[in-house]
DNA sequence: ACCTGAACACCGTTCAAGT
DNA sequence: ACCTGAACACCGTTCAAGT
């Protein structure tokens, strides 16, 4: 928003603004925190911080922006690392740890994307190209020999995603502690699904079938 | 809450004030819903309303419980039906639409469980009650050949319900249409989890395994 | 240019007063 | 017993006035 001659103060108090919200989103949850707290918190006036964000579903916006980042390591670890099935449950624990504490941050930014339309669409569009990074990178692994799926790459990423928002939800309804128990369900259907290459046998075994009258 | 000397009108007046939440939520969402506007398409004051309910929150709750009725039968035609793979995919098609339109309660009951503690714990509970009834009607058509389960009935109980999340999580944020296309994933996912017997084979096949030198 | 803080238009909830 | 609606204690946001 603001239009500001000095960029460096501006990210500077962007930067004080949304550390001062999270902070108060942490200890009371989005729709408990007044702009007056996040105020206080950030030693500003009211006035002083509508120069920075429009809103604070803006606020809110901008925290969820700053958790997008920095997933890529995860997506690049399925693609290239020796264990497809461990790297994809590094993504469902990166989830459970993002969602971690009680008052997370995620439980609000999920509420608040439910209700706000113009959130709702990041999130849409942010969906789409997960998904999409996720199926490339199960394809790559597949092509590699290190993954031989059951399935499609494509369902695999929207079952994989499926499973993850479950678990995203629950941690954030009821604290990754009780979400935690339900890493092994998803493990358990990853391993399913990602069928991996047998070792090489020390002793190969030939198939034979014979027809008998039934 | 209302101490009521006549138990008719106290329970014409709930379903009153609820009829006229649900259609405003629908409408609105649950934040913008000002109780007044309640109010004013229940045809009651502020002050009759909160004889009957003692909180916003608390009109959300009872919508909620409304929703959790009437899914026995589902859970029945997993246990007795003929097909449990398709019995199964019913519970997400039943989540989709209960979902369904756009400016769903779904979605505001899950932001409001998400925030409030009561609500969470009241969402957890049945959360713990729904996987135990799942894992008993998965295990039941399992005992009676209906399904040959290539997991656990709990660790396919857990892992329906995580896919189930994600399915209500993107009905509600991104609207029913778009949640859609993940039923086909989420048909894929179950019909890996759940090994259907193969029809008594016309020809039986039997395998021999003969050792070879690699 | 940047900030302040009183003022504005709300909100959910309560409670004295009516019938 | 049941209901009314003004009043209360807030809320997010704005904007005239300061530096």
């Amino acid at each position: 928003m603001a239009r500001s001659a000095d960029p460096v103060l501006a990210e500077r108090r962007r930067r004080q603004i949304l550390d001062a919200a999270m902070a108060c989103f942490r200890r009371r949850g989005f729709h408990q925190t007044s702009m007056q707290e996040i105020c206080a918190e950030a030693h500003l006036s009211a006035g002083a911080l509508y120069r920075y964000f429009a809103s604070k579903a803006e606020i809110i916006s901008a925290i969820a922006e700053d958790d997008w980042r920095g997933r890529e390591p995860l997506f690049e670890a399925i693609e290239r690392g020796p264990d497809v099935v461990a790297a994809v449950c590094a993504l469902a624990e990166h989830a459970l740890e993002t969602c971690g504490g009680d008052g997370s941050l995620v439980a609000e930014v999920i509420a608040e994307s439910i209700r706000d339309p113009e959130m709702s669409q990041r999130f849409a569009d942010h969906d789409a190209i997960f998904r999409r990074r996720l199926t490339l990178a199960l394809a790559a692994a597949q092509r590699r020999g290190l993954a031989k799926l059951a399935i499609t790459p494509d369902h695999a990423a929207g079952i994989v995603m499926l499973m993850l928002d479950g678990l995203v939800l629950r941690a954030a309804g009821f604290g990754a502690a009780r979400a935690r128990p339900l890493l092994k369900d998803f493990r358990v259907a990853v391993e399913h699904l990602f069928v991996p290459a047998p070792p090489p046998p020390r002793r190969a075994v030939k198939l034979v079938a014979a027809e008998i009258d039934s």
